[in-house]
DNA sequence: AGGCGCTTGTGAAGACGTGCACAAATCGCG
DNA sequence: CGCGATTTGTGCACGTCTTCACAAGCGCCT
């Protein structure tokens, strides 16, 4: 992946915040720092330990502290990270302290789904606008929105700025959708379908594929079966637990 | 990530297939492989070079080779991939040559949208069992299958061999069901709810969150806008393309 | 048969990500 | 005030992944 390093910009950033050119796995790890963060301010502690929080985030903890530097965050030795504080800088630093607006391109099975799902307001994003091709399905009402025709995308984006678009109609839709996306100025692109999309440089495109994820399991379900075919060592993986308690120090896979 | 490297395993695997230790990476990148390889079938295609099948899976064209030389693959040098030759092998590799039931728990907001999507059966997967905890939902019928009660999972998987696990519940109650699901033989998990889980080594588990994936784009996005704020070079991002065509070059972000 | 153009497979180098291990810093307590 | 316990921040080494560049192989055309 030889993105995100866009050529020709200066290591400065503009006014206040600075900021230090995060690598991207660290970039992927802090909405989970920061989900874990909110978990321990709720259960009303005020400051974390690396380890801590580590765990909280099923992460090693080195990895965790590697990354909370980069942002030029600020622990005290001895004590731990302020969580509030952590939370804040991670807000800051994610973009999080203005609500983002969403359209959502595509309202079908899934899209329904997205509709309706609450995940999105308690994280800052504010579904914005609807959109479905299918006369049938235009004028219903989701959630206290209505599904607009896509036609319409034009005019709504000029009266609110779009920050993420989201697109969840089918594979041959998709590529048109996504032009049309980038057309009224979309920069950030999430992808449902499963298909490649072509976007302009500059354009962020981010994609949930269910069936790769699948594919990448049964890959690891066919290995493990073929190697407790024959081997001698540990076949302990089909045996269930005694308790229902699961080990609380491992944790595979996790291609992200 | 350490994972997938089991220790004590033996770099030989059980009977025929011979299983080259593929690298994570490599194997994430399959599928899409196999999807670009199924359309161009479709299209007509009997061989595809390097060039064109990496064009139409969105990744450069050495990674490419070098992910199928992986699996030993044979091309034919000065023509390509034989295009049926090559699904076949991947799909073995994958272990897509059976049919892997998947057990979905959790039917809400989100599950009724996974019951009845149709992306799973056309590669290769199974809806075996629809769980849910709720006794006002136990009982409907989706897609023709039955809703049955969470606690019916050992009595129905002692039925059915269950391949992988789906959950779909809220977060508090994840961590239970994945429990659940290890405790009745099932060793891969998909994990919608955003919560990190524990599972015993041996077990896999991937995960989807709508939610970060949402927060990584509002990053870059926020990066975005501070680097429009003042330099004096490109500001062509916001511009619309001329035509709706998109250069077909770029691509970008793809973390997983 | 021979040459030519095209494409694969791979060695090597570099970029990136990870985790250990430890010095430096801070707090609390005697 | 000093000391020990604790925890952060990071230098370093290692493994993984990506990309370039090119020799070797294949088919076709003359
Ligand atoms: N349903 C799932 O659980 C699921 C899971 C993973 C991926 N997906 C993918 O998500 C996408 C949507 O799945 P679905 O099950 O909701 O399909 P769906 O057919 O139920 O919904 C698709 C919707 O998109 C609309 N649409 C079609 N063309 C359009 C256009 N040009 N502009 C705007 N809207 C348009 C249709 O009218 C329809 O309402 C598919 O690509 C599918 O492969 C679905
Ligand atoms: N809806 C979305 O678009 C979306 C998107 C991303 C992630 N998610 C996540 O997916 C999960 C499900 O979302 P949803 O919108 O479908 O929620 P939902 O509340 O609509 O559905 C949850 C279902 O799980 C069932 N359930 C609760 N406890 C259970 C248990 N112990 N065993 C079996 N079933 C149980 C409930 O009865 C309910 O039917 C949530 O964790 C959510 O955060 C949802």
């Amino acid at each position: 992946m030889s993105q995100h390093r866009h050529p020709g910009a200066p290591g400065r950033a503009g006014a206040v915040p600075a900021l230090p050119d995060l690598p991207e796995a660290t970039v992927a790890r802090l909405p989970e720092y920061l989900r874990a963060l909110h978990n321990l301010a709720d259960a009303g502690h005020e400051t974390v330990s690396s380890e801590g929080l580590a765990n909280a985030a099923g992460v090693n903890s080195a990895k965790l502290r590697k990354d909370l530097s980069h942002l030029g965050s600020y622990g005290t030795r001895g004590v731990g990270y302020d969580v509030a504080l952590l939370i804040e800088q991670i807000e800051s630093v994610l973009g999080l302290t203005q609500c983002r607006s969403v359209a959502l391109v595509g309202v079908g099975n899934l899209g329904h789904a997205l509709a309706g799902y609450d995940g999105f307001a308690s994280r800052g994003f504010r579904i914005a606008a609807l959109f479905d091709a299918d006369p049938a399905r235009v004028g219903e009402e989701i959630n206290g929105l209505v599904v607009r025709h896509v036609d319409e995308l034009p005019r709504v984006a000029a009266e609110q700025l779009i920050s993420i678009g989201v697109i969840a109609t089918p594979a041959s839709a998709a590529q048109a959708v996504a032009d049309q996306l980038v057309a009224v100025g979309v920069t950030s692109i999430l992808n449902f379908a499963p298909c490649v999309l072509s976007v302009p440089e500059g354009v962020d495109m981010r994609k949930v594929d269910l069936a790769i994820e699948l594919q990448i399991l049964s890959f690891h379900e066919h290995r493990k079966a073929s190697l407790t075919a024959l081997p001698g060592t540990a076949g302990s993986a089909l045996t269930a637990l005694p308790g229902g308690l699961a080990a609380t120090d491992t944790q595979e896979a996790i291609g992200t």
